[in-house]
DNA sequence: CAGACGTCCGAAATCGTTTGCATGGCGAAA
DNA sequence: TTTCGCCATGCAAACGATTTCGGACGTCTG
């Protein structure tokens, strides 16, 4: 084989110790991470365990990654190599040619709120089980943030997104892109039909939520409700409307958080005829409005009842223990991790044009503790004072320490 | 100069049209994203832009990259022939060559819990803000996994790392593997006297808060703490010593987590002398101690008082309020990102290997609400109940909601 | 007018890995 | 003994950008 004329690809003219002649398996003086001779010591590479051993980097490489078609005893020299090198493989260098970076986003609108953080949490723990390393990016609910990180995700190569979208169209103008990436959406859903989704079932909840309120004997209830373009929202005034059918209930939109919660109920119970119970249908709404009613001195639920949505460690410990639909938080994670991380293994080429994207919505459980009882005011049978004493009664699901 | 031997970098075979002779500006036939030919469509590259203007990719390099020498009407046609094309950056190929991954890994224990929420958000928006994405990894204070993570990031070759160590040493081996990039400690600090620490100022803010219990007229006083490894633990618990410095004063150590809390508290109430004043110093380990005492029914303040360290959004309406050390959270998180990133972006070789890492302590403040009160068995002076009534009295920074 | 300097641009190397293809060598089947 | 195929290995081309070096050309300065 004529090798006159060597082009790219030629090795760095020894940087390290002139190829081991014969073995260069003997612990030899070189230090564990410098292979430097004069310069700056730089990190190892394949090419140097290669150098140090007398092979190729194809050979190198196929040791590294348990691949076949090496030998066991090279397979140990190399790792020996590396080990004594200090070798630390390059993601980059390995994504960017085999087109994996073992990455998937995380766009959220808020990490602090407890539902969100569970979510973030699950997501990461069982992402990471699968080999995949999670970038996190929050939106605050803003569209152009939305779209900022999708991008930027997009530029990063991810292998998939987990999306919880704020838009109707959600994460669509990716697909326009011609960017075939798995998306998940999670929580929410956009209207786009073009995602996976899993949701809990937010109408069923609140209907079953407000249902309960209406057997306590409410009938002039308001809710208390997120942004009108996100989908549990919506779905929430749905379920809310199932149960209180008459126009005159009211429902107060605005962007899931404590201040809007706070705000709502205040002008809530300001009102002429105020409700007799308050559906506040998140927890960034409800600590918002159980802190109006501390600051106004009502006494939920002796004046007035309230009642949350989500499951949050300290409802059981709030003033009074919060009545609420908790949402199957870890399930969502762990089955859109699931679907995720089966579509990213899955050949890039083929994406299943074919499936529809699915829609899976989860149930959650109504959780009774002492935050509403019997309207004050219109209660006509019951003889006893219809607010319970501050001792409230325990129900299921209550009490032990959930340890996330 | 004589062409007759291309060898590398040769443009590919003429995927997209081939090269407009003239200028390529009008808008063409070409599809605003599908450069292909025949085959499937694949995503525009520099290469692909330079074609199609007859231009160099290095021109479009710099044109899109904002660099200098390059005319103004070029770059105008490249950001337009980009647009036209529908090209995305990749991020992975330029970090490969530039060694700038504008990544930055955040390690630590837990999001779930108020305060790290709360840190992280604030670092993701502030690193954003500087142009870096955050890759979060969480390690439920496990050794191995905080070690494990920190490798891979390593791997992936971050820009820089926010670390919240759940060991003496930190990550102190990272640097025995020659690794210089910037590493700064939050929250917790190391023994390692290797990184950068933005700390609070645990021990003073522990004082402060035992003093007011001291005030009281506490004499008795037991304190939960957190893992004996931590420094925020055991700076705390030096500030419980320091305000109450007889040996008889009771600690019990355990994770940072609710149950630890929950139990702890359950046992401290048990003994056959129990504290007159309980001091939970996290959030997890308080939030476990008031649903212990609402599960044993023990009156806080009236039979017993307790006071938490953080300050988290439902104190203000748990019950009742708590009395705490809030920490400068937001403080930390921004001055760790401003540091980091002064690290990060300066010139690579240079870390300034002289300078000695430096630890600050940031003060946080005292807040008083309702869960303490004076002893009651020993209350001697006070004529009147030394529990308050159930309407807990005001202090500053309460009421208000913190719209985070 | 010579030389210095600045601007615009391109060729090619480079980052560190994976991967398609080629090549001996060796054992098994014919 | 030949042929076929597999195994272990190596060469060199990707992957898609940035960066170094230098060339062509125009302008300013002494």
């Amino acid at each position: 084989m004529a090798d006159g004329r060597r082009r790219t690809g030629q090795l760095r003219p020894s940087r390290g110790k002139a190829a081991a002649t014969t073995d260069g398996d003997t612990p030899s003086d070189s230090g564990s991470t410098a292979p430097g001779a004069d310069g700056k010591p730089r990190a190892a590479r394949l090419a140097d365990i290669a150098e140090v051993l007398g092979l190729s980097v194809t050979t190198v490489s196929r040791a590294l990654n348990d691949q076949p078609h090496v030998d066991s005893q090279t397979r140990r020299r190399v790792l020996g190599a590396a080990e004594r090198l200090g070798y630390q493989p390059n993601h980059l260098a390995r994504a960017l040619r085999s087109e994996r970076t073992f990455m998937v986003g995380l766009v959220l609108p808020d990490i602090h709120s407890d539902f969100f953080a569970t979510l973030a949490a699950v997501l990461q723990r069982d992402l990471e089980r699968s080999g995949y390393r999670l970038i996190l990016c929050i939106t605050r609910d803003d569209p152009e943030v939305d779209r900022h990180y999708l991008l930027e995700l997009l530029h990063h190569r991810v292998d998939g997104i987990v999306h919880v979208p704020c838009t109707a169209s959600g994460a669509a103008f990716v697909r326009e892109l011609n960017a075939t990436l798995p998306i998940i959406e999670v929580n929410r859903r956009s209207e786009s039909d073009l995602f996976d989704a899993f949701t809990a079932d937010d109408r069923e909840g609140a209907r079953e939520l407000c249902t309960y309120l209406r057997e306590l004997g409410h009938r002039d209830v308001a809710m208390i409700a997120g942004p009108e373009a996100i989908s549990t929202s919506t779905d929430r005034v749905a379920g809310f409307r199932d149960a209180f059918p008459t126009a005159s209930s009211k429902v107060l939109h605005g962007p899931y958080s404590q201040i809007a919660g706070h705000d709502a109920f205040a002008q809530l119970v300001s009102a002429r005829k105020p409700p007799t119970a308050i559906f506040a249908s998140s927890n960034q709404l409800v600590a918002g409005a159980l802190l109006a009613a501390e600051q106004l001195g009502i006494g939920i639920p002796e004046q007035l009842s309230l009642v949350g949505f989500d499951e949050v460690y300290w409802y059981a410990i709030s003033r009074p223990p919060l009545t609420t639909y908790a949402l199957p938080t870890d399930e969502l994670a762990v089955l859109a991790v699931q679907r995720l991380v089966a579509q990213m293994g899955a050949p890039r080429d083929a994406p299943a044009p074919s499936a529809r994207p699915t829609h899976a919505r989860l149930r959650g459980r109504l959780i009774i503790r002492g935050s509403a009882a019997r309207p004050a005011p219109l209660s006509a049978t019951s003889s006893r004072s219809p607010a319970r004493p501050s001792r409230p009664r325990r129900s299921k699901s209550n009490g032990s320490a959930r340890g996330r």
